[in-house]
DNA sequence: GTTACCACCTGAGTGC
DNA sequence: TGCACTCAGGTGGTAA
């Protein structure tokens, strides 16, 4: 799926269609995604403003005039595209509907976003703003690792004591949210650290180094609208391209890109994930 | 409580 | 060309 900076492309693509904009229509296509739709959610949705778009890990929060929020989640395979508003920021014409069109907002403005999701992990729910933050789905999540509450001490403490591998640790949305596998994979290997490396065993410096680290990592990835290999795509269909910055995801075989290294990047399975990293860079 | 694995679903890619 | 098989960016549930 789409991680946290493919979520938060495809956030501020959205947000100039729906920011402050009126839903005149909203087309439920099926009863459910990877869970079932709310009950009557066209008609909860219908004829709501939406006041405004936020992210939470990757999640995209949509808060309504009706004191109701709509929470969306991309799931593996999921896109959200934007087509024919007024402003003409978008692809003006409206694209013929397509297999996989699940749920398709269209705006009074003019505007149409289309939910297209092929695999079906995605999901959508909708709950009351005022008690977002305490949503099953919410509740559970670590600090934003873009946000002041993700910091050093705090990953020293969530790692204290952990017999998990570092790579686990770093995907468990508890211990920080929005990390996927691309972004751990390509923040261990500018760290230094070999993803098999057991979480609670790393010394505090190292630890400490991850966190602006991962920063950067989500930060450049931001930038550059995120990465497509093979699903995601920007609100206004545009591929983000720091696939293209990639140091060891997907680049099995290939040389390591560290100047003084000699090694290929090797690839292991974690918990039935795919790590790259260097043997001679990564201890 | 922690950890590892499975299932959910579809499509692309690969090998025979 | 067609079929079988593998793999994929996530995550909740369950078993050990």
């Amino acid at each position: 799926m789409p991680e946290l900076p493919e979520v938060e492309t495809v956030m501020r693509g959205l947000a100039p269609a729906m920011q402050g904009a009126v839903i005149a229509q909203a087309d439920v296509n099926r009863p459910d995604l990877r869970w079932p739709f709310p009950a009557d959610m066209a008609r909860r949705l219908t004829g709501q403003t939406v006041l405004q778009l936020r992210r939470r890990s990757k999640y995209i929060l949509a808060d309504l005039s009706s004191g109701e929020s709509l929470l969306i989640h991309l799931g593996m395979s999921g896109r959200m595209l934007v087509s024919g508003d007024p402003l003409g920021q978008f692809v003006r014409e409206h694209p013929m509907a397509e297999k996989h069109d699940h749920v398709v907002f269209h705006m009074a403005n003019g505007a149409r976003i289309t939910f297209n999701d092929p695999r079906r992990f995605g999901a959508m729910d909708l709950l009351d703003t005022a008690t977002a933050a305490q949503h099953k789905l919410l509740a559970v999540l670590g600090p934003e690792p873009l946000g002041n509450d993700f910091h050093e001490a705090h990953l020293i403490a969530a790692f204290k004591g952990r017999n998990t591998p570092v790579k686990s640790a770093l995907l468990d949305q508890r211990i920080i949210a929005g990390l996927g596998n691309i972004y751990v994979c390509e923040a261990l290997y500018r760290a230094g650290i070999h993803p098999a490396r057991k979480a609670g065993k790393l010394s505090r410096p190292r630890i400490a180094a991850l966190v602006p680290i991962i920063r950067a990592v989500l930060g450049e990835a931001i930038q550059a609208g995120g990465s497509s290999l093979k699903d995601f795509r920007q609100a206004d269909g545009e591929l983000g391209y720091f696939q293209h910055s990639f140091d060891v995801y997907g680049r099995e075989g290939a040389p390591c890109k560290s100047p003084e290294c000699t090694q290929v990047i090797k690839r292991i399975v974690q918990s039935g994930r795919s790590s790259f990293y260097c043997s001679q860079c990564q201890r």
